[in-house]
DNA sequence: AATAAATAGTTTGATTTGCAAACATTTTAT
DNA sequence: ATAAAATGTTTGCAAATCAAACTATTTATT
């Protein structure tokens, strides 16, 4: 049950993901990965380095609109980091792609990851990191299975104890 | 060293993140919580049930600026989750304070954290679960020690392989 | 073939979140 | 009394997001 600790647990957890956050906000604030911002390089991050991808392919990806999508696909274009083009086949579909300099900035993304997970595993004894990332894996599959536990109760579950607001 | 799988674990690691927020993000969309955004809920859990706050100390504790919080308060206040009055004595500061329907929300939240941790720990045995809660513990102590890294190395570093944007 | 329906993106209008800088008020130091 | 510091608010701007209206293209239906 662990009852007693849950409520600090939970704390724990939630002030990681905040602080993971912050700990790449301030990375990219300092003109690593030049000027992107982190939704930006997530955008990148949703394209990926190989093959180009169509707009909704992307935003789905990456859970938004398509409108929303092509906004920061302009943008990304502008700054040189995406190509946009038609797909020749189906011409109601545009493709992206990483250009050169998207590339560079993805690896260089990925290798900021890569460090921050070194200096976490550095400390650990080789029993210890194998059960950390095992942990991980796990956690990530329940609280994924989570997500989609909200995701199709869609409409089953009506907050009982709401209480009407705003006017 | 445990080089290969580093990648791996470092996209678990992100990918959490992201299937939390989003986790909560979808709660919040369904109505559990009323009509707050994942921000608002933010500062209500930063302002806290109990005493009231300063402008200046709940915008640090966000990461904020005052004049974001201002904004951000306008509102909360407007849909009554907060009350704002002037200092009796340092006229200058501005205390805000949680409404009942504050404190509801802020509970709901807390109790909606906990639900998530719960399910989380539920399939382990009571061994796994201490381990797990101090393995996140150390998570959480050492990207805080990351993030005050990248806070102090302030202008120390600047980026080797960037190369010039926009134009 | 002609029309209707579906699909893929873009555009528009709005809101939320955020910063920096200018500003007003109040307190503290000189 | 004047200057400096501290605390918030306001203003102007930008990024990120959605929903809904719209355009262009492809697929289905009659």
């Amino acid at each position: 049950m662990l009852n007693p600790s849950d409520q600090e647990f939970a704390k724990s957890l939630l002030r990681i993901f905040d602080n993971v956050l912050l700990t790449e906000e301030k990375a990219l604030s300092k003109g690593y990965f030049s000027n992107l911002s982190i939704a930006e390089l997530h955008t990148l991050e949703a394209i990926g380095p190989y093959d180009a991808r169509t707009m909704s392919e992307t935003a789905a990806r990456l859970g938004i609109t398509t409108g929303t999508l092509t906004v920061a696909i302009d943008r990304l274009v502008r700054k040189a980091y995406v190509e946009r083009y038609r797909d020749m086949k189906d011409r109601r579909v545009v493709r992206i792609r990483l250009t050169r300099q998207g590339k560079l900035a993805y690896r260089m993304h990925a290798k900021f990851h890569t460090l921050l997970v070194r200096r976490l595993l550095d400390p650990l004894d080789e029993s210890e990191k194998q059960r950390l990332v095992s942990l991980v894996k796990n956690i990530d599959e329940f609280i994924a299975e989570q997500y989609h536990k909200y995701s199709e109760e869609e409409n089953a579950i009506t907050a009982k104890d709401s209480g009407g607001l705003e006017s």
